[in-house]
DNA sequence: CCAAAAGTGTTGGGGGTACACCCATGT
DNA sequence: ACATGGGTGTACCCCCAACACTTTTGG
C-alpha cells in the first residue's frame, strides 16, 4: 500500500549552533539571509541534506563549510518540525550543536560576506524559529560543560589552565575560584595533557600549557555554583 | 531558485521507544511487522508524520493509539537518517522515548494482536536501525533517573517508596540501600507528595504513599552507585 | 622591590554510605 | 511471638569551597 497520502513530502534540513569563546563573550555564528523569506535577517547557517548523504553528514559538510575548519565537536541537538516554520513549505529541520575554537577568519563559506560572530546576549529575533533553535544549542553547551569535557574544545591546542577557566566564566557566567579550578582540572586523570611548555601571554607567572585529554565524561564532574 | 534538486523528497516518520518496569524487568513496547521489508520482525511502533501535523504531535498521537493512555512522558530522543536506513526509500525517523506506569492491558492499538511489552534483555535483533534506537532510549533512561524526577512515571498515580526504589534497581540493574533512598526521595522537596494514605500490600508495616510531585531536576540528583 | 598571576597546603562543613536500631502490621 | 518490611538516628568518611601562603615572572 504505497498510497502517496502515506508518504507525504518532507524538505529536511540541518541547521547549525556553532558556539565560541571570543572577547570574553560567547558567541554564536549566524549569517543574513540573501532570499526570501526573512531576506536581510540574521539566521542560523544550515542547508538542505543531499539525497545519498546522511543527515549526521550533511551537518559535518556544512560545519566545514562554513567555518573552512573540519575536525570540530559536532553533535546532534534536537529536530524541529512545526507545520508551518517555513511558510514556503513543509521543512523539518535536524539542528547540531558545535563547538569552535577563536577561528582567526570569521567565516570562509560560500556566504562569507553575509557571516559574523555575535554574542549570544545580543542576538534578538532570528530567522524562522532559530532563536528557539540558538536558545536550546546555548543551555545544552552549557550543561555538557559540567559532565564532560568539552570546554577544552572552545580553546586553541595549547592552553593555559587560566584561559580554560575563562572559557567556564564566560560560558557560565559566574566568577570561578582560580586555585580550585586549577586543582580540580588537573587532577582528573585524562583531562588535561601537559605539554611540557609554558608561557607567560598572560602575564605574571609563566604557566604551564596543556593539550586537550580524551576524556569523555568527567567525575566528579565540574559544578557551576559560585558567584 | 526552487529547483527540485535542491528538494530532495524524503519521507518522515516517528519512533516510539515506550519502556515501563513489569515483572521485576525493564521492557520496553514492541510491535510485529506484519508486511515488507523485515515481516515478522520485532520492531519499535511508530508511523509517518502527516502532512498537517507537527512532530511532536505525530509522536503524541501513535503513542496514545499503541498504549491506550494519554499524558505519558513523552520527549524527544534523537534523529535517525542514515540514507539506506530503511531499503524501500529515504525516511528520516524522529525518535522518541516515553515512560509508562505498567499498563493494565498490553495494548490497545490500531496493531493490538501483534504487540508485546518485551524485557529490553531479552530483545534480539529488531527490523530496520530499531535496535540501536532501543539501546540509546534505554541508555536515555537509565541518566535521566539521576538527575530527574522521572522514576515515578514508571510508577501508578499512588505508590510507596519501595516500589519507586525497585524501579531504580531494576532500571539501573543495581541494588539500593532501602533507608538511604528513603531518606533521600522523601527529602528533596517538591519530589514526592504525600497523600496521607497508606497501604501494607508489600507486607510488614504499611507504607506511606504518595504522588508524584512536579520537581523537574533534582539537586542533589540520585546515584547509582552501590551494587 | 612590587605587582600579578601560577600553583600548593590546610581547614571546616555538608552530604553520602553503612549500619544499628525502633515501629507497625500479618500470621 | 516472630517474621517482614517501614522508617529514624548516628558515626565515619570523602569531597569540596574558602582562603592563607609560596613561587616565578615582568616592570
Amino acid at each position: 500500500m504505497y498510497t502517496p497520502s502515506d508518504f507525504p513530502p518532507f524538505a529536511v534540513t540541518v541547521d547549525l549552533v556553532v558556539l565560541t569563546v571570543r572577547a570574553d563573550a560567547l558567541c554564536a555564528l549566524l549569517v543574513r539571509r540573501g532570499e526570501a523569506p526573512f531576506r536581510g535577517r540574521w539566521a542560523l547557517p544550515g542547508g538542505f541534506v543531499q539525497v545519498a548523504e546522511s543527515v549526521d553528514a550533511a551537518a559535518a559538510r556544512e560545519l566545514v563549510e562554513e567555518t573552512g575548519v573540519s575536525g570540530l565537536f559536532l553533535e546532534q541537538l534536537a529536530t524541529y518540525g512545526e507545520p508551518r516554520r517555513d511558510p514556503r513549505m513543509r521543512v523539518v529541520s535536524v539542528a547540531y550543536l558545535a563547538l569552535a575554537p577563536d577561528l582567526p577568519v570569521p567565516v570562509a563559506g560560500s556566504d562569507a560576506a553575509s557571516a559574523a560572530w555575535v554574542p549570544v546576549s545580543e542576538v534578538s529575533s532570528l530567522a524562522f524559529d532559530h532563536s528557539r533553535i540558538l536558545a536550546d544549542g546555548v543551555e545544552r553547551a552549557r550543561a555538557k560543560l559540567e559532565y564532560t569535557g568539552l570546554g577544552t574544545e572552545f580553546c586553541g591546542v595549547e592552553f593555559t589552565v587560566a584561559e580554560l577557566r575563562r572559557v567556564y566564566e564566560i560560558v557560565w557566567g559566574v566568577g570561578l575560584d582560580p586555585r580550585n579550578f586549577h586543582r580540580k582540572v588537573t587532577g582528573v586523570e585524562g583531562f588535561l595533557v601537559p605539554t611540557g611548555g609554558s608561557t607567560s601571554r598572560d602575564g605574571g607567572r609563566p604557566a604551564a600549557l596543556y593539550r586537550r585529554g580524551d576524556v569523555g565524561v568527567l567525575s566528579p564532574p565540574l559544578v557551576r555554583s559560585s558567584a
